[in-house]
DNA sequence: GGACAAATACAGACCGGTCGGTATGTTGTC
DNA sequence: GACAACATACCGACCGGTCTGTATTTGTCC
């Protein structure tokens, strides 16, 4: 990689934690500087402004949040042909990563930006809605593909199930953030696990 | 109500919203002043400082929080005598609250807080996720009684579900201010709700 | 219950510091 | 020597907080 784009990653994966623990507007440009012992000159060579940061910095965790997703779904795949026994594998693999991971996830920067919308441009607000659609959507395709072959116990549409599975996921971010519990969010994942088992028992 | 307390009150009304939406650190005084009509020399009159007022908001929230959830409490046990019965019409008294309201709920002033953590002194964490542990004890007690007359389908603790029905919640904040979906909340208290009947069918 | 001091409840100008942003160098590289 | 990749110096706006001043209420003593 060049050294401009390498410098202009080293301000970004220095900005997303700052960001997720002090909020946007609560992170100066000279923390983030700070963090990454470069200057003003450094940082306005790679973006035109604090906002343009925003936006890189979102659709820089949308792109690397979205290939996570989508290599749990590759290996699901890979392991069974049933719809269900994937869709059971791939939360359990999401749940094997984060117990996998040292310290507890710093959190999703979807929410966080969520929580100081206002600071952001409307097109910013857009792509977040659409990114953590695109993320329900890679649940809901399986949830299709469970449901075509097995009735549920229940009446529920793939479209609820995803937006639960997200939600829980979200909120176990937080519960976990605010817990200190590196453990939790994999739990969340167990408990969905085991409604999606009743479900299609 | 003497006038100092209705000014005071008037402040952290006005506060809460607009941290809602735009983030503590976001959130200037001249911007909550200027929502209210007032002045600095009353918002430091009532208030040492900014995170003084950090501290009201938050203690503010959870007092009204907990009052809101005692409520579906008491109705849900004038309701019925049985526990199961009990807790599944206590998250309807939720849900029906949820739609009750015109816009969808501002969000959830603990979560808000704890993605921008840093901004705040230690000891307001410390509230937060005691708060946050009183909420979800305010429903494990409900699911133990529960655990305590009926048989689960599947292994399941008081404190799991109790812990899963928090993130459900907060994780159901932040995806209906994103999706912008009043009745996102309440559709998964709806969810929830499946789970508990068929964990206890 | 009226006088009057003291405390309360604000108003608004002001200050030092920090913020995002700009303008202008300096350096390495092809 | 042209251009990318930075460093440095600096600007004006804004932020939290302080300060002084002023109505308004409240307590109290006769």
């Amino acid at each position: 990689m060049d050294k401009g784009l390498q410098t202009r990653e080293r301000i970004l994966a220095a900005a997303e934690p700052l960001v997720l623990e002090k909020g946007f507007a609560g992170t100066s440009l000279d923390d983030i500087l700070r963090a990454t012992g470069l200057t003003k000159g450094a940082f306005f060579h790679h973006f035109r402004g604090k906002g343009d940061l925003a936006r890189a910095l979102v659709e820089r965790y949308a792109h690397n949040d979205y290939a996570l997703f989508e290599r749990f779904a590759a290996e699901a795949d890979a392991a069974t042909d049933d719809p269900l026994e994937a869709a059971l594998e791939f939360l359990k693999g999401f749940e094997r990563f984060i117990e996998a991971q040292a310290d507890p996830l710093p959190g999703c920067v979807f929410a966080g930006y969520t929580y100081e919308s206002l600071q952001f441009e409307p097109s910013i607000h857009a792509f977040i809605t659409d990114s953590l659609r695109r993320w329900q959507a890679l649940y809901e395709t399986r949830f299709s593909a469970v449901l075509a072959r097995y009735t549920p116990a229940r009446p529920v549409t793939a479209e609820g199930l995803a937006e639960m599975m997200v939600a829980l996921i979200e909120g176990g971010f937080v519960l976990s953030r605010s817990y200190r519990d590196a453990h939790l969010l994999a739990r969340q994942s167990a408990q969905f696990r085991q409604y999606l088992e009743l479900l299609f028992a």
